[in-house]
RNA sequence: GCGGAAGUAGCUCAGUUGGUAGAGCAUCAGCCUUCCAAGCUGAGGGUCGCGAGUUCGAACCUCGUCUUCCGCUCCA
């Protein structure tokens, strides 16, 4: 039931211009899409809305696009080289995941302990003619375990060195290695983690240095931590925000642009006080909630979610969640980073990363509270959200995108009652009068009901028609989406009625 | 990554034991039309996902490959 309504979501997404599968003519690359005419348009207002409700309504937030390329030492600062690019494996009962070559230097050091607890029982046993060389030498149970230590550590250098990720997890299976947490034998294959995309810079093949396609955003809006604060006279609690993209070379990417290789972050990263940060994470989570909720598309659609296990950058995190049509997904985080991030980068660059504070006279590294929101989600939850299936009076079903007005990617559609008349001529003025305002399409083809149920099926709020009654007292009738009424108004009046109906402003100014 | 299913026109699909592709809708042109899709006439559009093999001959059989969907897995 819900998968046929997802497979009807995605082939109307192609149909109608929303979305298309990346080189699809060469067919496609994996989970890599590409947004279509109408597509675009719905992005670009959902980027607005986040924007401006955080660069316009905050006086201490600012905005900044930071390039896609940053130098090799950020990933390394920010965690991501060592965390992904190491030998994994997973414990299938626990879920958890370990670094294959860490859980084999963990059983090697337990051995160790093992030879010490027989150098003490020895030490005990001889007293004052105890020679620890001649013990190590001789004792038939330190020689067991040292040909134990030497024969792992062997065959785990030649594994890593080689790269041989099934001889590591045979060796895990030798050692008899459990699961520190489930206890058990159940393991993964080991797998070789790099989820970054890499690339050279630099034309020469010797001289290139190879760097990285940003994984996330957050990390360009830390290194210009200090360009902004001091070039914009910041005080502390102020925002930074960004929208751009990011790279994953995800394992399984799946889902519809739920999860893609290449896709769009909203993040905003909040510089406060050290100790004020959970009065700053509870103030972003309720607001950015109001976000979510003031776009119409059903309170019982979001819900919170608190992360059970913290990343090493956290101190407390909890995701905003979108009731999906494959269920509840994460659509936005909200974490609080703590000075993780900015010491960090101290400590790689060498550059100092503290923020003076006038009041009290201190000069300190700002905790950080991040929201951080998905692009193509928030996309595909309006997306979702928005479809409609509605069974008319007579039997037909008229498919409506009920998406919020201000959302819409086109906002209005002129139409002439019929082709003749004049009607089209008056149709072009009228349109000539509100297409700097909103985007409109005209249309001519076909009758006017199909006109309409084609602009329904893109969710143009509003159709304006032209009919013969316009030529004797200069008013059009005007057709909501939702309801399929119509008003006459007069073309006088229009752009002022059009501004009220289609302006965000209403909403926003809620979200203070 | 593992297992299962699918891929023929923009969309939904048909295609008889292998004999060089069809329908409806959509699109375009023209006609007709007083407000909630499918009136009339005509036109365009497909090397049947891609590649190889078997065959006199492959949309159909075999193998490979790509993509999508479903389940498991994964998602710092």
């Amino acid at each position: 039931m819900q998968e046929a309504l997802f497979k009807n979501i995605i082939a109307h997404a192609k149909e109608y211009g929303f979305i298309f599968q990346s080189s699809e003519i060469y067919d496609g690359l994996s989970a890599v899409y590409d947004y279509g005419q109408n597509g675009v348009e719905l992005k670009e207002n959902i980027k607005k809305y986040w924007w401006d409700s955080l660069v316009r309504l905050h006086d201490n937030i600012v905005g900044l696009d930071s390039a896609i390329f940053m130098h090799p030492k950020t990933w390394e600062a920010s965690g991501h080289v060592a965390a992904f690019n190491d030998p994994l494996i997973d414990n299938r009962d626990s879920k958890k995941r370990y670094r294959a070559d860490v859980l084999l230097e963990e059983y090697i050091a337990r051995l160790e302990s093992r030879i010490e607890k027989e150098v003490a029982k020895g030490k005990k046993r001889f007293g004052d003619n105890f020679d620890q060389d001649q013990f190590l030498a001789t004792n038939p149970n330190v020689l067991r375990e040292q040909a134990k230590i030497d024969k792992v550590n062997e065959r785990m250098f030649k594994a890593l060195g080689e790269d041989n990720l099934e001889e590591l997890r045979q060796l895990i299976l030798d050692c008899d290695i459990v699961c520190p947490v489930s206890g058990t034998r159940n393991w993964t294959e080991v797998r070789q983690f790099n989820l970054m995309f890499s690339t050279q810079m630099g034309s020469t093949h010797e001289g290139a240095l190879q760097i990285f396609l940003r994984p996330e955003t957050a990390q360009g809006m830390f290194v210009n931590f200090l360009n902004v604060q001091k070039s914009g006279r910041m005080k502390v609690p102020f925002g930074i925000a960004q929208i751009g993209k990011a790279f994953r070379n995800e394992i399984v990417a799946r889902q519809f642009i739920f999860r893609m290789r290449e896709f769009e972050q909203m993040e905003m990263q909040y510089f406060v006080k050290p100790g004020e940060e959970m009065k700053w994470y509870e103030y972003w989570k309720e607001l950015r909630m109001c976000w979510h909720r003031s776009l119409g598309l059903g309170d019982e659609k979001f819900r919170f979610k608190d992360h059970e296990k913290l990343a090493h950058y956290a101190n407390a995190a909890c995701d905003i969640e979108f009731l999906f049509p494959f269920g509840f997904r994460e659509l936005e985080g909200i974490h609080s980073r703590t000075d993780y991030d900015l010491a960090r980068h101290e400590e790689y660059s060498g550059r100092k990363l503290r923020y003076f504070d006038p009041e009290t006279n201190e000069r300190y590294i700002p905790y950080v509270v991040e929201t951080s929101i998905g692009l193509d989600r928030m996309f595909l939850a309006v997306l979702s959200a928005s479809y409609t299936q509605e069974k008319l009076e007579g039997g037909e079903t008229r498919i409506v995108m009920k998406f919020p007005p201000w959302l819409a990617p086109v906002k209005l559609a002129v139409f002439p009652l019929v082709n003749k008349d004049g009607l089209p001529q008056i149709a072009q003025e009228v349109l000539s009068k509100v297409r700097l305002d909103h985007y409109c399409l005209y249309d001519e083809k076909d009758s006017i009901g199909r006109r309409y149920r084609r602009m329904d099926a893109i969710g143009t709020p509003f159709c304006i028609t032209i009919d013969h009654q316009t030529k004797e007292d200069q008013t059009v009738t005007l057709r909501d989406r939702d309801t399929m009424l119509q008003e006459r108004v007069s073309i006088e009046e229009l752009p002022k009625i059009l501004d009220n109906k289609l302006n965000s402003k209403q909403w926003l100014q809620k979200l203070t």
